[in-house]
RNA sequence: GGAGCCGUAGCCAAGUGGCUAAGGCGUGGGUCUGCAACACCCUGAUCACCAGUUCGAAUCUGGUCGGCUCCU
C-alpha cells in the first residue's frame, strides 16, 4: 500500500499525514518541490520536529538552495524510498501539494538525466510551434516555455514521449483534502501572517548572499521577498503579494488534483479533525 | 437653500454621437509527458433610472435618484 496525501496548500495535510503514519505504521516522504531545499523553511511552511512526533520524515532538506532540482531527480530519489521503506515492512506516505512531482514518481513519466539547459532560440512562438506541432499536435502555440522545451528535444533529436501514462504501482491510494474556498482563503491568510517576521530573516539570509538560485526565484515566499529587499516593493505589497500567489496556487493545486490523478476527496474539518481522519481511515479500508 | 463635479462589470478604468462598450485587477473555470510554488488559455456589462432629440445615444437635452466638493 502507498498512501498518498494531496491537497491546497495550508488545507491539513501534514497534520493527516501525521496521523495516518501513527495508524499504519508508515513512514512519510515529502511530496512537495520546494521543501527538498535545506533551509526553506518558514515560507515552505515544512514540518517542525515538534510536529513530526517522532515519525520518520524522507526527502526534506536534501539540497542546497543554490542547486536545481527537478522532476528527474524527484522521480529516482522518491521511488527509491518507496522501495526501501516498504522493504523494511512499513507503509509508504506521501504528502505534498506538487502534483507532477507525484504523477512523475509514481506514473510511468520516461525521464532521463539532462546535462544541459534548454537553450533559447531566436524564433517566434509561432516558428517554434509550426516545427513542434508535427510531432506533439496538442502543445500550446502561447506557452513559449513548454514550446521551447519541445523544440529543444527535436534539435536534440529526442524523442518526445507519447506512449500512454500509466501508474507503476497498483496499490496507491490517492486521497486529497480541501475545504471550502472561503475557509482555505482564511487559512492561507493566517498562515501567511505568521510567517512574518521570521520570513525576513530566513530569506535577507540567502539575498545578502546574493543567492538566485531557482528555488529562490520562484517558490511562493521568496520571490516576493527578494522584491522588498531590492527596494522594488513594500513590505505591505509583498505581504499582499504571497497571499494573492498563495491563493492563485491553490486553485491550480485542486485542477490539477482534480483532472490528472484518481483522487479521493475528503474535507477537513478544522474543528473535529479526528473525524477528517477517521473519514480518511474509512476510504482507506474501502480501497 | 445655492453652485459645481460625478455615476460604465465585484474593484479600478478608457471611451465624450456611428463596427460587436478598450484594458488592468480580482473572481470562477481549465491545460499539462522535464524549470511545476513553473508556464499558458478561457471567463463577465440592460453604460444609475425615466423621458426626449437623432437614421443612430454610454456619449447631446430635461427630469428623478445617489455620491462628492464648495458657497450661504
Amino acid at each position: 500500500m502507498i498512501i498518498c496525501i494531496v491537497g491546497p496548500t495550508a488545507v491539513g495535510k501534514t497534520k493527516l499525514s501525521i496521523a495516518l503514519a501513527k495508524i499504519y505504521n508508515g513512514e512519510i516522504i515529502n511530496a512537495d518541490s520546494v521543501q527538498v531545499y535545506k533551509g526553506l523553511d518558514i515560507g515552505s511552511a515544512k514540518v517542525t520536529e515538534a510536529e513530526k512526533e517522532g515519525i520518520k520524515h524522507h526527502l526534506l532538506d536534501i539540497v542546497d538552495v543554490q542547486d536545481d532540482y527537478t522532476i528527474y531527480h524527484y522521480q529516482k530519489d522518491c521511488r527509491a524510498k518507496i522501495k526501501e521503506i516498504k522493504d523494511s515492512g512499513k507503509v509508504p506516505i506521501l504528502v505534498g501539494g506538487s502534483g507532477l512531482y507525484l504523477k512523475a514518481a509514481l506514473y510511468n513519466y520516461n525521464l532521463s538525466e539532462e546535462k544541459t539547459k534548454d537553450i533559447e532560440y531566436d524564433l517566434t512562438n509561432e516558428q517554434l510551434y509550426n516545427v513542434v506541432k508535427e510531432k506533439n499536435p496538442n502543445i500550446d502555440a502561447n506557452n513559449r516555455r513548454r514550446l521551447l522545451r519541445a523544440y529543444n528535444k527535436i534539435q536534440k533529436n529526442i524523442p518526445l514521449e507519447n506512449q500512454e501514462l500509466k501508474p507503476i504501482y497498483d496499490d496507491i491510494i490517492w486521497l486529497g483534502l480541501k475545504t471550502d474556498h472561503e475557509t482555505l482563503y482564511q487559512k492561507i491568510n493566517d498562515r501567511v501572517d505568521k510567517m512574518f517576521p521570521d520570513l525576513i530573516d530566513e530569506v535577507s539570509n540567502f539575498y545578502k548572499q546574493n543567492i538566485n538560485s531557482k528555488a529562490l526565484k520562484t517558490a511562493i515566499g521568496y520571490k516576493e521577498l527578494y522584491a522588498y529587499f531590492g527596494q522594488e516593493k513594500t513590505l505591505e505589497e509583498c505581504i499582499s503579494l504571497i497571499k494573492k500567489n498563495s491563493r492563485h496556487y491553490a486553485k491550480r493545486q485542486y485542477t490539477f488534483f482534480r483532472h490528472q490523478l484518481p483522487v479521493k476527496w475528503l474535507n477537513t474539518d478544522y474543528n473535529d479533525f479526528q473525524k477528517t481522519i477517521n473519514d480518511a481511515i474509512n476510504l482507506i479500508e474501502k480501497s
